[in-house]
DNA sequence: GCCAGTACTCTACAGCTGTAGAAGGAGGAG
DNA sequence: CTCCTCCTTCTACAGCTGTAGAGTACTGGC
């Protein structure tokens, strides 16, 4: 991906995040981008493009995150809660739009399957769980790996979306951190059943 | 709500499920419901009227739902957590629609603030699951309600969209109930911290 | 039977969207 | 300098979408 698709494709996320994916179309994204208008329409020829240089951008995204990640993760149940819990309150600060424009994607390749093998979220933070929760001890991590990411999931998902999280402390303050934290430990708890 | 206009939104249901917001329009909503074309666009004027005939038909479905639900729900934990498998699967097979919708819906009201109102999803599973937490015995039914209605929601999610659930047995299974069972027995004692 | 009011159906139209292709221009090879 | 190539910008256009309003059938009241 050229740096030039690299900065359209960003703009869409945005676009997808505070718009929806029906605000999503070539013009829009122009707008966001400040870039002559018949720019996106000129890189991603159809919509279908534009969609999958969305879910592509994410992918590289995420994948360039994870390299600097992958440093020294603590195997003290408490300690990995906590680090958990700081990468969850970035999802939903720093890179909300992201995280939204995720969710959306997710929700999209609910009906177009070619989007599901681009769109690795789910694979990655899974596989780091499996290691984690074999490390820890868990039974049968497959298993297990698949409920914490869930609860991880939903934890974004309901206090992005404000459902079902009414009352939650604001994201990104220390509150919110401290919260997230007791409910991943409880989830680390519960899914090593002891 | 008249009969017709349920109709029509039921029929606006099924469209968002299948090709997402985007796919939304009066004409999509007239060939899905089988009704000549501009009737939809009769009842609901505008397509925002549209977006929040789906929503309150979302929250109406629940509402009837739940009238029969209040029947005598288990206080052991193993036995409710049976109970609570049994409807969530039966929200990603015979309801998978209704719950797909129901997601897309919650992503727009993120941008759609008067949405959130008529959207009571969450909400409702919380105050249920807020008493069922506080005759558990459970020390801050408020907070470990949030968290358990959070993992709930990220379970169906993950599933319905197939992401960090590769791997799971398909919905609808007995295998599905089981290993849907277990995890709300893991979230249930991790959330009571016990 | 006639009328008023209501429920429904049809049609027009402006604006937006997706898509293709032509036009322009910068830079490098010869 | 000349040409060729690639990158970028501009423009056209068919089809779709949102929305309004006019037309038509259908009710119950008199």
């Amino acid at each position: 991906m050229t740096e030039r698709m690299a900065a359209l494709a960003d703009a869409a996320i945005h676009v997808v995040a505070t718009k929806g994916m029906r605000g999503l179309t070539h013009r829009a994204v122009d707008a966001q981008a400040g870039v002559p208008p018949g720019s996106t329409s000129a890189y991603f020829r159809t919509r279908k493009a534009l969609v999958e240089g969305v879910v592509q951008r994410l992918a590289d995204l995420d994948n360039a995150e994870v390299v600097e990640a992958r440093v020294n993760v603590p195997l003290d149940p408490d300690l990995l809660a906590e680090g958990i819990a700081h990468v969850l309150d970035r999802w939903m600060t720093t890179a909300r739009e992201r995280t939204l424009a995720r969710y959306a994607c997710l929700l999209e390749a609910t009906h177009h399957p070619e989007l599901r093998g681009i769109l690795a979220h789910g694979e990655r933070p899974r596989a780091q769980a499996r290691e984690l929760l074999a490390e820890l001890g868990a039974e049968d991590p497959e298993r297990q790996s698949r409920d914490l990411v869930a609860f991880i999931d939903g934890l974004v998902f309901d206090r992005l979306v404000g459902a079902g999280a009414l009352g939650a402390p604001a994201a990104g303050t220390p509150e919110s951190r401290a919260e997230l934290a007791a409910a991943i430990r409880g989830a680390l708890r519960g899914v090593l059943g002891k």
